[in-house]
DNA sequence: TCTACATATCGGAATATCTAGATTTGTCAA
DNA sequence: TTGACAAATCTAGATATTCCGATATGTAGA
């Protein structure tokens, strides 16, 4: 748990957009071919879509927010889904509460 | 309450060493001429000179802080002191928990 | 193997942040 | 009212972040 990692990641509004969207996905993010966006999580190209960022960008975004330990990834064939990683995010919330 | 302005203040390493610093001013700043140091809180060059940054980082660092909610400041005379502001932080740290 | 498609990586322009030195402002005491 | 000092503001160069388009990589099916 790196604080300061993770608080960079929280420091872009429109990654804590795509963090907020994945609370309840269906509701933010069009539906995929493939995948239960439930089960499974959410694919890049529908985050895309849904936050309305290029394909570059909703990648790397991902991509920083799991090394933040703030969402988990699972990759299957040609899709990767991500979906919130509550675990990091309590211990987070939880890091703010006792060291701020 | 302003969350992403409070995680924009946080975003820098220096800021979170001062709130830091500010939790036992005595440990971590020179002793200061005038006012109480737990009292009043601590002088801009006392911080600055236990943080060791250049005078007009300092000030802009801390009017940042107390923008964002996480210090008070008093001014008395020429001195200018600052400490945590403990509601803020409490509140700061409700909201990650609670909106994350 | 070839093609199509989902995602990742690269390169770069625009913008923001960091931080210092120089200057200004405000306050006190002589 | 002048001098000294604390703090605030201004200016600017160095570095980091934001975000895109172009290209590369990996996988599945024909």
């Amino acid at each position: 748990m790196n604080i300061h990692l993770v608080i960079k990641a929280l420091a872009n509004p429109t990654r804590v957009a795509i963090l907020n969207g994945l609370k309840n996905p269906a509701a933010h993010f069009p539906p995929q071919d493939e995948g239960d966006i439930a089960v499974d999580g959410v694919c890049v190209s529908s985050i895309q879509e849904g936050i309305g960022l290029s394909q570059s960008t909703t990648s790397s975004y991902l991509e920083l927010l799991q090394r933040a330990g703030l969402v988990k990834v699972t990759r299957r064939g040609r899709w990767t889904y991500y979906k919130r990683d509550e675990d990091g995010i309590s211990q987070f919330a939880e890091a703010v509460k006792q060291q701020l």
